[in-house]
This record gives structure tokens, sequence and C-alpha cells, in this order.
DNA sequence: ATAATAATGGATATTTTTGTCTTTTTTTTA
DNA sequence: TAAAAAAAAGACAAAAATATCCATTATTAT
């Protein structure tokens, strides 16, 4: 469904939004093996994620990273999957059409767009602020 | 949502049976030109379909591809989706956790496992008959 | 200032997916 | 029986995704 680099880079926020919440940084290191995930490729995604202000990086003892506040509290799958697998997830034709829509849609679009339609209103409507939550109330899990 | 092999294999999947239902075999040139895609690759493609008995070849001039009329009548698109590209799309953890489930789910497990279900839903109750009506009626192509 | 810490950036490597090419096998028709 | 047509099979190539390594830069504490 998300490619890899996707599946870290929300696995990651939602951990950094984790500990952001209670106040502290995270290393690279921490990120990484809190969600089991490559140090290397993970520190190129939270780079990424950096670049376009949806985590905030600081360098330096005690440097680390985090999520502001003011962003957390707005802070959607949504952003995340978006920025890193783009928007083919809720556009791109089923069968890989380059002109499919309405007018003139291949054989599986109206079937499609049902599902799609369902699965960005979910992405848009999830905060990570609430999946920390069940994290927190050890409902969930980030690792295994 | 799938992979390039997948679409290919859907779109050549209801070609053929287009072709199947007015008694036409078809050759690897035509199902490739038909639904603009690479002809070797496409080959291989309709290779894995023909082993596992979802698509009927034929050697030799007058050969070709076509889908018999007992497998077309059942042929749906959670069978070529399965073959193809494994039933991740399914089961798999949204966030790529190997031992995701209800009992120890990933965070975004119960949000995910309703678009899924639904998506699941769609692929098997999408006969590859029903899409073939559409595409002889013109209202759907399989290019551009 | 210096040393230590942590992210950044760039180059490189590996793996998977996608795509190609060539030879072989099967079947039909002449 | 020989030629032609068509898929099968295997090796190979290119591109994309995933992953690693190393030198650089910024920040903090000593």
């Amino acid at each position: 469904m998300f490619s890899k680099a996707c599946e870290y880079g929300i696995k990651a926020c939602i951990f950094i939004a984790e500990q952001s919440v209670n106040n502290r940084r995270v290393s690279l290191k921490e990120v990484a093996s809190s969600i089991d995930s490559p140090e290397a490729y993970t520190s190129k995604i939270l780079q990424h994620l950096c670049q376009n202000n949806i985590v905030r990086s600081d360098k330096g003892p005690l440097g680390g990273f985090s999520i502001p506040a003011p962003i957390l509290s707005h802070l959607r799958l949504s952003n995340i999957v978006y920025l890193i697998d783009g928007d083919d997830i809720y556009k791109g034709c089923g069968l890989g059409l380059k002109r499919c829509n309405e007018k003139l849609p291949c054989p599986v679009h109206n079937k499609f767009k049902v599902i799609r339609s369902e699965l960005k209103e979910m992405l848009e409507s999830t905060t990570i602020l609430s999946l920390v939550d069940k994290l927190h109330n050890g409902l969930t899990f980030l690792k295994r």
C-alpha cells in the first residue's frame, strides 16, 4: 500500500511525536531502534521530513528530532503520505492509465474511486496525536 | 496500489476475455498493443497467468491466448491480484509490521482494516466479465 | 579554543522491479 | 517433411527502491 520509506516515515513521526509530547528530543539512533528501521535510510527520510517542516531537527549535543507543538496539533497521516509517496494513491488510475477520469474511465475506475476516496478521507482525518494516544495507553505498538 | 505487473495482468485479462467472448484467440503482439504494455514483459506475465490456469495459451499458427468459458465465468479481479501481488494488500500491516493483529495492533491497524476489507470485498466481487461488458458498451477504455 | 555529539550531504552499494533479447519448443499449413 | 507462426524459457539489462558509508557542518560543554 505504502512504500517502505513511507512506512518508516509514519512510524518515525509517531515515535518522535510521542517523545515531543513529553518535551524530549530524540536522536536518529533512538528513532531507528524504536521503530526497527535501518538507521542511515531513516536518516534520509527524516531529512526529507525536516526539509518540509513536518519534523524539526537540532544539531549538536542535546540536539535531535522533534515535532513542534503547533505542527503536531495539525499533523495528519495524509501530510506524511503525500510528502513521501505523492498523490498517486488518491489520484492515480487503478490500472495505471495516464488519462483515466470520469469522462474516459478505465474498467475499474468506478469501483476504485470509492475505495480511494475512503482511504483519502481516513488519512486526512487521522491525526498523529490520536495515534500517539493509543501508543501511550499501551493499546498499540510500533515494532514487531 | 498494485504493481505494474499486476496492472498489466488485469488489463491483459480484460482484453483477452473480451476476445474470448467472441471466440477469438489473440497473440502476444495483439495483447501488448491493445493494452499499451511492453511486449516481452507482458509475455512473462501471461506465462505466469497460464501456469496458474487463469489464461490458456496455444502454440503454433492459430495459437494465442484465450480464457476458456468455464474459467471466465468465475474469474474475478481478486484471482489476478492475488496471483501476481500476493495477499499483502489484504493482510499486510499498514506500517509493515510482521506481527500486527487484533491482539497486538499497530497504531493504524483499526483505521486500515476497514479500508482493506472494503478493497478485498470489491476485488472479490468484481468479475472480469462485468468489466468486459463495460468495454463492449464503449463505456470504458484500456489504453491512454 | 577544543573535544564531543548529533544531524547533513554526497557518493556508493544492494536488491527488487521492470523490461529486453535470443534460442527452443510446439503446432499448423503447404 | 519442411517452413512458418506462435508461445516458452532462460539469460541479460536498465531503472527504481532500499540501504550503507563517510566526510562535513553545526552546536554544546569543557
